[in-house]
DNA sequence: TATGAATGAGAATTCATTCAT
DNA sequence: TATGAATGAATTCTCATTCAT
């Protein structure tokens, strides 16, 4: 399962080798089929898979025990880290999405490990609002997936991005530079002035 | 050309058919590899070809004739426009960025394309910083990225975003209120409080 | 056994599936290679069951306590009853003789079971020449060659033939047409005139 | 097309191989692909051009041009002679029947191949009919099928019916007692006492 | 500029059969 | 008697690319 997590997220579904899947796992070829119907369906239990990792980690950050504006902190600086060290989760996505998330449209699995996270930053912002220190009147799935995509499009699109701006979008300084400034436009979007 | 940006956008660089390009474009395929070395240089020209057509799009903008504020928006609402009527430069970056770029690495010509889009921003927050509006120190480039992520995200990644979260992103309504979100969240960011 | 044989007279030898036998016999497939030293010994078992079958049944008719022509009739009215219950009978001689019958040339068993019933019909053969009723000179083999192969290529070719000339020769009007045609064959070569 | 013929009726339709046809023809495999959309296609169009062979060969017979009685002992001999020389053709047909006819079913050629011999079979009974020296009431199709089963099964099933019966039916005598029993089966039944 | 024919390398998937228990 | 896991060798089919004209 690592093997082939691995090797979609290098090379993409189209690109990916089942074979090399199965070099890179120590297997037989055969075997893979034998657990797994075909290449479609090993991709959607690697996604799934993927997933649940990153849900799984979220739940570790017990955003509830935290004052509002430190939780959202929290998570914005939990999904910069974890994008960071987890490039094969972008790239997966990315490739589900190239193919109309079609595997993951049939994963009852995968709805139903999201709903959560919805649910509680939707509460932190409610308590927020209530504490005076949060503008109201914003829709968590919204502010969810800009936090993703203040991460996502950097560490995802690096390659280009670099290429175009000529500059190291990785080194460490520069990655620094991009959290500290994603902080800043969550919160600054957030907080009430 | 327009034959094989359909093509490598539905497809990826991976699952796009030299074959489909050519009956796509109603040529025989032995002419493509008259044009063009191999399938690679043709997704170069591609990619070239999709830069070149929206740094044109952002120079009719003329933002340096707008105040700053307004010049942000108006860049903002463009970018998630255009993002939005032209969902193959999504996916031909995406595929790009799967194979780190390399073949932008050697593109002198759109290194060269992107530099102008960069200065501009740049003087627009210089501009705002001297009339007091906008706060200082802000990066040109990391507003950009920011600007480009808060929108490709979202529209790059709506198979999954909408498998994840059960709701229809790209609903009318549901676009409004992203992009109205997102107007909300940069201008939040660059205007002084 | 009776899932090997729907297997193998579906789809033939070749297309035949251990797994799928497995499958239909509730067995593991690694049971049947503990019973049958591969699939082609499978296969012989089941051509062999098959033949004993038939010719049991064919036991049961007592030709012998008939008048010649009474059982000449009979004969042919089972042929072709038996071959319209079993087409698995059709399908599998069809197999064996794909493969120039090198299953059933090492079994013996088969031999045996076939030599009864060429001398009973050669019997009747004479009865009914002794009887004045029937011509002289007939081969009890090419007879029963006849018989069955009026029967068996209308059966067994039901789909070129229905394909072919536009009809569907599986209706019960179209079968009993049939019927009465072949004993029309048979009964009109063998009486004297 | 004639390897392709020679290996489907070697070994059937699941048990030709594309390589060996390839092999057989002189050509590069993929080059099979390209004239044919797969192997499914290819056996349809050998399948195809098998019956234009013997409809062709049976117009050559001008069987209107002879007295009834000599037109059906010449189709029946021509048939004889014809499934003799085309083993072939008899393998391709069984073939094609194991597979339920889903090949032929789309092929309008061949349903149009097949009527006019029917309808020229049907014009020699009506003449034998009319000049009082065959039976009345013969249906054409039946005939052509009796005609076609009689020699179809001793030589389809040539070689189950060697090993059951311990004799070999392909010896040179055998044949010509086959044929001749076939004739007195066919006259016997078309003339009239 | 244009094309039909050709190809070698490799892709996913299948299959009968065996191992270990 | 029973089974889940494992495998090597094929098999159909695909693909980018090139040849010859």
């Amino acid at each position: 399962m690592a093997a082939a997590r691995a090797e979609f997220a290098a090379l993409g579904l189209g690109g990916a080798r089942v074979d090399r899947i199965a070099e890179r796992a120590g297997l037989n070829k055969r075997l893979i089929y034998y657990y797994f119907e075909n290449k479609d369906a090993l991709f959607l239990a690697v996604l799934e898979d993927t997933y649940l990792d990153i849900r799984e980690a979220e739940k570790q950050l017990h955003l509830t025990d935290l004052p509002p504006a430190d939780a959202i902190r929290r998570l914005t600086e939990f999904t910069w880290n974890y994008y960071l060290a987890h490039p094969e989760f972008l790239s997966l996505l990315n490739s589900e999405n190239l193919h109309g998330a079609r595997h993951l449209v049939d994963s009852q699995r995968v709805r139903e490990l999201n709903s959560p996270l919805i649910r509680t930053l939707g509460d932190i912002l409610e308590r927020g609002r209530a504490d005076g220190s949060f503008r109201g009147g914003i829709d968590p799935m919204q502010l969810y997936i800009s936090i993703a995509g203040l991460a996502y499009f950097y560490l995802s699109n690096r390659h280009t991005l670099s290429a175009i701006f000529g500059r190291n979008l990785m080194a460490a300084k520069a990655r620094s530079e991009r959290l500290s400034h994603i902080c800043d436009v969550i919160l600054g979007y957030v907080l009430r002035d």
